[in-house]
DNA sequence: CAATCGGTACCGACTAGTCGGTTTGTACAT
DNA sequence: ATGTACAAACCGACTAGTCGGTACCGATTG
């Protein structure tokens, strides 16, 4: 185990704590106590219990994004970008798992000065997928009477719902979820043109 | 407009201040200034701010699990049943959505007691969805390669997501979205004998 | 080497304010 | 008179954040 800092060790047991309990559910006295510090300690590495809020939504959203643009980046087919950017979110899952929960499901929560930072980082995102789509039309991978907006969001519902149910411990690896996503979006977005290629490489189950 | 009641005044405005502020954004003492009664109000009809919270996750999630059993009971092959569980979703979807951001993002808070009846209710809507695509693989509609549990899940989250998007006023018809998505998992799940019967019945784009 | 100094990291008692919930009061119907 | 349906004032518990203080550490000086 790495040395860990104070501020690592305040992050870690919040997102715990916030986890199971959700941001309001757990005070910062709570937090200093199980993270073995005190007020003092906790107010000294963070300016209030939004800015903690706040730096765990954007450790994940950073990391997503910065997987994704790689992603994009270093493939050329549609094909093969969209399933290398299915790939690269749900490899970040695996380690920010706890981030996601809270990252989903108490936005809400983060003053708007934190908020507008996040939902830029999020539109980012959107916009890569919804590129890659129009990119798969154009190139006739993809059929183009599907609509690119309601093609990224079941995508992106498809894949950020997993946060719900996922185990790590469970039964199912998140190489099989993945391989099953990327089967299922990719029968479901595809021309013939695009099967072919697919099946060539081995995408579909 | 229908004569309101005060307790459906009060869920009325709980619904609106929670979907914007959040639960624990959102003070009794607010609701009841915002609907116009007051604190004994209150209390006369709801036990807790709890049991309003429980209230709202109650008359969403059994209204979804009353469509959709009449959605499964009512259609003949998994085809049908799919499209048709899918269809009874998004139409509740237009009614309750206010109901479904405060379910999915506060469900957190929700006490023991109260959570756990709505634990049953949402385990029960998920394995309507399992046996639909088990029927379907039986009946050779469905591939039978395709893991049931990642597939339903899939679908819930893909249907599911739709909350966190999608605005009434919007340029996007719930009737359109939901033409895509059937498209799009059907295409996903099916052999190419429920290809035939899904073309002909029209359910593909 | 030892004494001193400055700054950073951290502590914990304290406070002002807010919140959910209760108690008491009141108007009205039966 | 008695119960119902609310209103208004009130209360105790709890919370985020503050602030005066201390422990420690590395650099500087004699």
């Amino acid at each position: 185990m790495a040395v860990q800092s104070l501020k690592e060790r305040i992050i870690e047991t919040a997102l715990d704590l916030f986890r199971h309990k959700g941001y309001h559910g757990v005070s910062v006295d709570e937090i200093v106590e199980t993270a073995g510090t005190s007020k003092g300690g906790f107010y000294h590495k963070f300016k209030s219990k939004d800015a903690l809020l706040y730096e765990i939504h954007d450790v994940f959203i950073s990391q997503v994004l910065k997987e994704t643009k790689k992603a994009y980046d270093q493939n050329e087919t549609p094909i093969d970008k969209v399933c290398s950017m299915l790939y690269s979110f749900t490899n970040v899952f695996d380690v920010y798992q706890r981030h996601i929960t809270v990252f989903y499901d108490e936005s809400a929560y983060l003053p708007p000065e934190y908020k507008n930072v996040i939902k830029e980082k999020r539109t980012e995102y959107r916009q890569m997928i919804e590129q890659v789509i129009e990119d798969g039309k154009k190139s006739g991978h993809f059929r183009p009477e599907i609509s690119t907006t309601i093609t990224t969001m079941a995508i992106i519902g498809l894949v950020n719902w997993t946060y719900k149910w996922y185990r790590q411990n469970g039964s199912l690896t998140m190489e099989q979820i993945t391989l099953h996503f990327n089967d299922l979006i990719l029968r479901g977005i595809m021309t013939d043109q695009g099967s072919q290629e697919a099946k060539h490489k081995k995408y579909l189950i």
